[in-house]
DNA sequence: CTAATATGCAACCCGGCGGTTGCTTAAGAT
DNA sequence: ATCTTAAGCAACCGCCGGGTTGCATATTAG
């Protein structure tokens, strides 16, 4: 699994936008929505939030589910695990570095 | 300095280029880069470089400081930590509708 | 003083993004 | 069978983002 690397920008990408963290904020909830519910109270077309939705998407923080004559949208938690895991990497080294220049100072 | 609230998109959306991306990672291990320094290794420009410290900068994710003729980039952690504070109440509610769901199945 | 280095500023190009409108197709409801 | 609701598809638009080139300015080196 070595070949998924630089991968999460796209992720990044996916969240840098008010209207899908919204979206996320909605779906992580855990129950899945239909194109038209999440539709509703944005003052988006349904084309818009459709948009958003397929970007999420393919970032594969979302994926859908054809039920009916509806589709329906259910949060996916492994993207935001990963980059979770690339903050985290990115704080250590940063916290790291303080140490390294806390001890200089001391010596 | 309050009234910053709700603005992590633009976080998120500088963190949605690889390039910017690779920037981060080397700030990060504290020691400061001038731009010349920043755009060796690099296949772009140093105006696409310049450009793209601009974004971090207004994300607030780094900082410039005008040493001699050479102006050098600083890491600064705080919106990124304010950010994994946002990805850890998405896995929070995430994990919450799974235990919810859990003992609904189980009873 | 002069040359070289580091940056800033501005114009320009192109492609993709956020958003809309209009029409079509698929499934339920009556 | 018909009406209505959910969604897909496609074209179009304005604008911003990533990148470049060209030139001007400031600071340091010789």
């Amino acid at each position: 699994m070595a070949a998924k690397r630089q991968t999460r920008a796209p992720v990044f990408a996916a969240l840098g936008d008010e209207t899908r963290l919204s979206l996320v904020a909605k779906l992580c909830g855990g129950r899945p929505y239909s194109i038209s519910q999440l539709t509703q109270g944005s003052k988006l077309t349904r084309q818009a939030i459709t948009k958003h939705l397929r970007v999420l998407e393919s970032a594969g923080i979302v994926h859908s589910v054809r039920r009916g004559r509806e589709s329906r949208f259910e949060f996916d938690p492994q993207p935001i695990e990963g980059i979770k895991q690339y903050l985290d990497s990115v704080s250590e080294q940063w916290d790291q570095a303080l140490s390294r220049l806390k001890s200089f100072v001391e010596e």
